[in-house]
RNA sequence: GGGGGUGUAGCUCAGUCGGUAGAGCAACGGCCUUUUAAGCCGUAGGUCCUGGGUUCGAGUCCCAGCGCCCUCACCA
C-alpha cells in the first residue's frame, strides 16, 4: 500500500480519537511501572492474586479478536502483553479499536494471566500517548536495511531490542571507567574541542570559523597538549573522555567523530599504564563474562591475564622474519611487500613493514613496547637507547585499542621533535604550539599518559564488528530531505 | 580514490532466457472472548535508486551517475 495512504488512514484514527474526546498526543502519565516490573508481579505461586499496575510502552504486537484484544507493549526494560475486553473497557472499547502498531499507549489494570500461560496485564482504563503516523517495520524481521538503521536510529532502536541493549551496555561500561578512575584518584576534566593549533596527534583536522572574532579554527585531533598544560598546572592525576575529529577516511574501525579516553598521571610511566589498561580493560570484561573470554566476529578473544608484553623489534623479527637494525633485510621484505620504501626514511619502511605484518596477528590482547622513537615525537626516549621510545600499544583482534608512553617533559627536545615533525609532515600539524613548549618550561613532572578508544573498546565489549554498531548517530552522506 | 556487492510495495524478500511486476508481514472490509512471527475469508497497494541507450518490448542487457555495505588505500 502506498505510504501516503498508510499515514492517511493513521491520520483519519488520530481524528476519530479527537473526536471521542481524546488527544492522539497525550499528557504526563504519572505512576508508570517498567514492563519487566509490572511482569514480574505476577506470583506463580499465587495466581488467584491480582496485583495493580500502571504501564505503558510501544505496541509492537496487536491482535484483534472481536470483542476481545491482545495487545504487546514494549519499553526499554522488555515486553508485556495487555488484555482489552469490549465487557471490561466499556466506553474506552471504541479508543481500544483505533489502536496501531506503533503507537504509544498507556494502561490501568491488574496483572495475571491468560489460558494459555501468557502473563497479562488486563486493562481497566487505557490511553493514548502518541499516536504514530508512520508505521513501523514489520514485526518479525525488524529493521535489516543497514542504510536505514543508520540514517533513522530512532526506528532501529525500538524495533531491535538486542541494539538497544548495546547502547545500554556502552553507557554502563563507561559509567564504570569513570567510577574506576575516580576511586583511583583522577580528575575528570573538559578540554577545549576548538582548538587554535590542532595538535597531540598526526591526523587531518576539521576547520571551522568563528565569526565575531574572525579566527579559523580547528575541531581537535586529540587534547593530549591541553591535559599536559594540566600537569603543568599541578594537578597530578586527571582524566578526559571526549570526542576526536579526525578528516579522514571512514571504515569499519573509523568514525570522522570518535570518542576516546585520555588521563595523565604525575610521577608514573608507560609500565604504570599498561597495568592500568590491563586491570582497566580486565574489569570490563570479567563483569560480562567472569571466564574472561569474549567473542569477536569469527574470533574469541582471551582476555587471560596477564597479557603479552612484546616488543616492537620482537614482533617484527616473529612476524616479518627481519632484524630491525638489518635495514637492507627489511627494505628488501618492504619490496616483497609491495611497499614503495624508495623515497621512505629507514624508521618509516619498518613502520610500513610492522603494520603490513604485525598488526592483524596481534588476537589476544598484546602490548607493542618500545616503538622507534622517530614515531613517537610527546614520548620520552628510553634513557639506555635513544633510539627507542618508552611507549607502547595495546593491540586486540588486529585493531590498534590503547596508545600510551611516558611523557616527555624536556621541553628542548619536545621542540626540536615538533620541527621535525613540521618539516616532514606540511599536511598535518602546520603550525608549532609554542604555548606548550612554553608550559613545558616551567617543568611538567615525569608522567604517563593513556589514551584509550572507547568506540573500539565497545566494539569488542559488545561483538559488534563495525564502529557504526556503537556509535548511536554514525556518520552518513546527506540524501535529501524526508518529506511527509 | 581503487576493487567487489547491493538498491523491487510502509517493512522483509522472490522475480527463470528480455515478453502483463509477485509473496509474507503491515493496511483496508467482513467473522470471531484467549492470540503468541502469519486466526479465517476478501480487497487494495509499485518513480523496480536516477538519467540515458539497445530492442517491437527492459526490473532483467549496455553506459553514466547516486546511496549503502564489504575490502584495499589513506590514517601517530
Amino acid at each position: 500500500m502506498a505510504k501516503e495512504k498508510l499515514s492517511e488512514d493513521r491520520l483519519n484514527k488520530a481524528q476519530k480519537i479527537r473526536e471521542l474526546g481524546y488527544d492522539p498526543y497525550g499528557q504526563r502519565f504519572d505512576g508508570v511501572i517498567p514492563l519487566a516490573q509490572a511482569k514480574a508481579l505476577f506470583d506463580p505461586d499465587n495466581p488467584e492474586k491480582h496485583p495493580p499496575a500502571r504501564i505503558a510502552g510501544r505496541i509492537i504486537f496487536l491482535r484483534d479478536i472481536g470483542s476481545l484484544i491482545f495487545i504487546r507493549l514494549r519499553d526499554s526494560s522488555g515486553e508485556l502483553q495487555i488484555g482489552l475486553s469490549k465487557k471490561h473497557l466499556g466506553q474506552q472499547w471504541k479508543l481500544a479499536k483505533l489502536f496501531d502498531l506503533g503507537d504509544i499507549i498507556g494502561a490501568d489494570g491488574q496483572i495475571g494471566i491468560t489460558k494459555t500461560g501468557e502473563i497479562t496485564l488486563w486493562a481497566t482504563e487505557i490511553t493514548i500517548l502518541a499516536k504514530a503516523i508512520n508505521p513501523p517495520p514489520e514485526k518479525w524481521h525488524g529493521l535489516t536495511d543497514t542504510e536505514l538503521r543508520y540514517r533513522q536510529r530512532y526506528v532501529d532502536l525500538f524495533s531491535n531490542p538486542e541494539v538497544q541493549k548495546t547502547f545500554k551496555l556502552r553507557s554502563e561500561l563507561i559509567a564504570q571507567i569513570r567510577t574506576m578512575l575516580t576511586e583511583q584518584g583522577f580528575l575528570e576534566v573538559e578540554t577545549p574541542m576548538m582548538q587554535a593549533i590542532a595538535g597531540g596527534a598526526a591526523a587531518r583536522p576539521f576547520i571551522t570559523h568563528h565569526n565575531a572574532l574572525d579566527i579559523d579554527l580547528y575541531l581537535r585531533i586529540s587534547p593530549e597538549l591541553y591535559l599536559k598544560r594540566l600537569l603543568v598546572g599541578g594537578f597530578e592525576k586527571v582524566f578526559e573522555i571526549n570526542r576526536n575529529f579526525r578528516n579522514e577516511g571512514i571504515s569499519t574501525q573509523h568514525n570522522p567523530e570518535f570518542t576516546m579516553m585520555e588521563l595523565y598521571q604525575a610521577y608514573a610511566d608507560y609500565n604504570d599504564m599498561m597495568d592500568l589498561t590491563e586491570q582497566l580493560i580486565s574489569q570490563l570484561v570479567r563483569k560480562i563474562n567472569p571466564e574472561m573470554k569474549l567473542p569477536f566476529g569469527e574470533l574469541t578473544i582471551d582476555y587471560t591475564q596477564p597479557w603479552q608484553r612484546k616488543t616492537y623489534a620482537e614482533l617484527l623479527k616473529e612476524h616479518a622474519g627481519v632484524d630491525i637494525n638489518d635495514i637492507d633485510a627489511v627494505r628488501a621484505k618492504a619490496r616483497q611487500l609491495d611497499i614503495e620504501e624508495a623515497t621512505m626514511d629507514d624508521t618509516v619502511v619498518i613502520n610500513e613493514v610492522f603494520e603490513a605484518t604485525v598488526e592483524d596477528k596481534l588476537i589476544n590482547p598484546t602490548f607493542v613496547i618500545d616503538y622507534p622513537a622517530p614515531l613517537c615525537p610527546l614520548t620520552k626516549p628510553k634513557p639506555d637507547n635513544p633510539d627507542l621510545a618508552l611507549r607502547f600499544e595495546l593491540f586486540i583482534a588486529g585493531m590498534e585499542l590503547a596508545n600510551a608512553y611516558t611523557e616527555l617533559n624536556d621541553p628542548k627536545i619536545q621542540k626540536r621533535n615538533f620541527e621535525i615533525q613540521l618539516a616532514g609532515q606540511e599536511e598535518t600539524m602546520a603550525v608549532m604550539d609554542h604555548d606548550f613548549i612554553n608550559a613545558l618550561r616551567y617543568g611538567m613532572p615525569p608522567a604517563g599518559g593513556l589514551g584509550i578508544g572507547i568506540d573500539r573498546l565497545i566494539m569488542l565489549m559488545t561483538n559488534s564488528t563495525s564502529i557504526r554498531d556503537v556509535i548511536l548517530f554514525p556518520l552518513q552522506k546527506p540524501k535529501e530531505q524526508l518529506t511527509e
